[in-house]
RNA sequence: GGGGGUGUAGUUCAGUCGGUUAGAACGCCGGCCUGUCAAGCCGGAGGUCGCGGGUUCGAGCCCCGUCGCUCCCGCCA
């Protein structure tokens, strides 16, 4: 045995004994007499004593430990002396009096120092097999670890089998843009690195396993965020038979396990759902942060005839869902208090989604007293006055800021400034967990620049059946028709971050060429990309739909961490680059050769 | 593709109005020190101020360019 156990697993009822101990030398204290090293592993840390009373050789050569070496050392557990217990350790209670020290290696000193704060990232990536050593990052890399086994057993007891797909396979087209793959043996062909499991699972599901699941690594060669890294992983779920509810619940039961296994928490189920529809209306986004106490008030209706132009304007706007004018409020209790240097910070915010600026009326005092302050309250008539306010239920010491333009500028610009707001001002109330599905997405929305409809989740998404008509009815034009249609499909927000989202599958081969026709995508183009799903669904494909979730996401909120990054051992920079690896790098002109490939790039300069 | 932030010792940062030899803390190295746990005390070493150019008698500081990292918009079904 190299060892007897792990630091952080010897306590008091070990006293005593001898034990074995591997680790890195955390901190050495060198008082010239005796000499203590706290020892870590990824279990957490001990104190070992060194005196020279004890062994006098393994005392000299402990003066020689430096930071981050590694050894082995032997000693007997000992309670330590009065007064010099550690409460902030564990481990804090006891000691090894060492009897013997190994110097498995030695370590150069450090880039940075593993117990301090706010080190930059780009030095702990370039250094990330030292930063992965510190506790912050066992912690979170263990978490991780917790939930995905969690999500394994819970699946597996379900009935869920464990399948996987490939890593090469073929680009399609809808979607992110593909990491592509040369092929060595077919000149001038590519493999794509997959988005999603998306059409295997569903092919799966045509294969008769019934019930499905996978942590696959999806690749999407898109710029990235805080939350997007171009590799992630998904827990990719897929089930046959069943409805969304079906799938809700499984998910919800996934989650709840989590909760009560990795953060010992218990999560009240079922979670709480909207539609999309009454998200936006009362939240202005499709993934609303429930923790914020406040809503987005319609006032279109009241500003029809309003002598305040602008206003007018937008409530007078017609188009189809995200196209027709809004105006819309939000308020905020409280807030007249605000300073102009706030409102102006605001202001330039809302800019950032579009909004051409951001009108606010301050209630100083009762409306019919004149004690507003706002640049706009001048124009507005007594009616009007008192129709915001009985909209809004704004009252005396609150502002209320105003988005009058198309839909989806007002309501993305207003709910984001409601989050801002909700986490600036520390509204958040209730739990530091807040779930909500969305349901009822729109199956369709229109892309002005291409001018054609996208699909709002996924091509192979089902539409809600009873909006199944419109389809029909309006196979070519006739937008504002498509735009009503509702999709099967569902998202889990939780904080206001998506972390997961599916759908009912279309399992109709007739109705899935009609899905690729209003995408615009020809017969034979769909034929050539999507033949064999097509082909699939007209041998007997059950009914199917399926979820999944962003893991990065997910552990990081649950664990509280800002980035992604910080849930993942070995993630890439801004410019999807390593800065440990260097990758990507540039290859031997051999290889190249051997792919069929040459460069077009010029180096600049 | 666009907007914002940032880059000074190994690390985290300070650096005044453009002005003498660029500082601090921690770390590192050496010495002292027998109960510390952010050990303590004494001493020391350590700088291409991201890189290139410009303005100036003089640039860490001003200007132009460029690179890295980062946040956001676009993009990401």
């Amino acid at each position: 045995m190299n060892r007897s156990g792990y630091c952080n697993e010897i306590r008091e009822g070990h006293i005593g004994q001898r034990v074995t101990v591997c680790g890195w030398v955390n901190r050495r204290r060198d008082h010239g007499g005796v000499i203590f090293i706290d020892l870590r592993d990824r279990s957490g840390m001990v104190q070992a004593v060194f005196s020279p009373e004890r062994q006098p050789e393994v005392h000299r050569q402990a003066h020689e430990l430096r930071s981050e070496y590694v050894v082995r050392l032997v000693g007997e557990v000992a309670r330590r002396p009065q007064e010099t217990e550690n409460p902030k350790l564990p481990t804090g209670m006891i000691e090894i009096h060492v009897d013997s020290l190994e110097v498995l290696n030695v370590a150069q000193f450090l880039p940075f120092q593993l117990d301090e704060e706010g080190v930059g990232e780009s030095t702990r990536l370039q250094h990330r097999f030292l930063d992965l050593r510190r506790p912050e990052m066992q912690h979170n890399l263990q978490f991780r670890h917790r939930v995905t086994q969690t999500v394994r057993r819970t699946l597996d007891e379900a009935g869920f089998l464990e399948i996987e797909t490939p890593m090469l396979t073929r680009s399609t087209p809808e979607g992110a843009r593909d990491y592509l793959v040369p092929s060595r043996v077919n000149p001038g062909q590519f493999y794509a690195l997959p988005q999603s499991p998306q059409l295997f699972k569903q092919l799966l599901m045509i294969g008769g396993y019934d019930r499905y699941f996978q942590v696959a690594r999806c690749f999407r060669d898109e710029d990235l965020r805080a939350d997007r890294q171009p590799e992630f992983t998904q827990i990719d779920l897929e089930m046959s038979f069943v409805v969304a509810d079906d799938v809700m619940a499984v998910a919800e039961q996934v989650m709840g396990k989590i909760f009560e296994e990795a953060l010992k928490q218990s999560l009240p189920l079922p979670l709480p759902r909207l539609t999309y529809n009454e998200a936006i209306s009362r939240y202005g986004l499709d993934a609303p942060d429930l923790r914020i106490p406040l809503e987005l008030t319609d006032l279109t209706a009241v500003m029809r005839h309003t002598g305040f132009k602008v206003f007018a304007q937008a409530a007078n706007q017609s188009g189809n869902r995200g196209g027709r004018g809004l105006v819309k409020a939000l308020r905020v209790p409280g807030g007249a208090q605000m300073t102009r240097k706030q409102i102006d910070d605001y202001t330039e915010f809302v800019a950032i989604y579009g909004a051409k600026g951001l009108a606010w009326i301050k209630l100083n005092g009762p409306w019919q007293e004149e004690g507003w302050q706002s640049p706009i309250v001048k124009f507005f008539s007594p009616e009007e006055k008192e129709a915001i306010v009985a909209a809004t239920g704004a009252q005396t010491g609150d502002i209320l800021f105003f988005g009058a333009d198309r839909a989806s500028i007002v309501n993305e610009s207003l709910g984001r400034l409601r989050v801002k707001i909700g986490r600036e001002l520390n509204l958040l109330n209730g739990t530091p967990f807040s779930f909500v599905w969305v349901t009822d997405f729109p199956l369709l929305d229109w892309d002005n620049e291409a001018r054609r409809h996208v699909a709002v989740h996924h091509p192979f998404t089902a539409p809600v059946l009873a909006d199944l008509q419109r389809l029909d009815n309006t196979a070519m034009a006739e937008e504002s028709h498509l735009d009503e249609v509702r999709s099967q499909a569902y998202d889990l927000v939780l904080n206001g971050t998506e972390i997961g989202g599916g759908s009912i599958r279309i399992h109709d081969p007739a109705l899935q060429q009609k899905m690729l026709a209003l995408l615009g995508i020809e017969a034979a183009e769909a034929e050539e990309k999507f033949g064999f799903l097509l082909r699939a669904l007209e041998f007997g494909a059950p009914p199917h739909g399926g979820l999944a979730f962003g893991l990065d996401r997910l552990v990081a909120i649950l664990l509280g961490v800002d980035s992604i990054r910080d849930v993942i051992a070995f993630p890439k920079t801004q410019k999807a680059g390593c800065v440990l690896t260097q990758a990507p790098s540039s290859v031997d002109p051999l290889q190249l050769r051997e792919l069929h490939l040459r460069s077009t790039y010029q180096p600049k300069g």
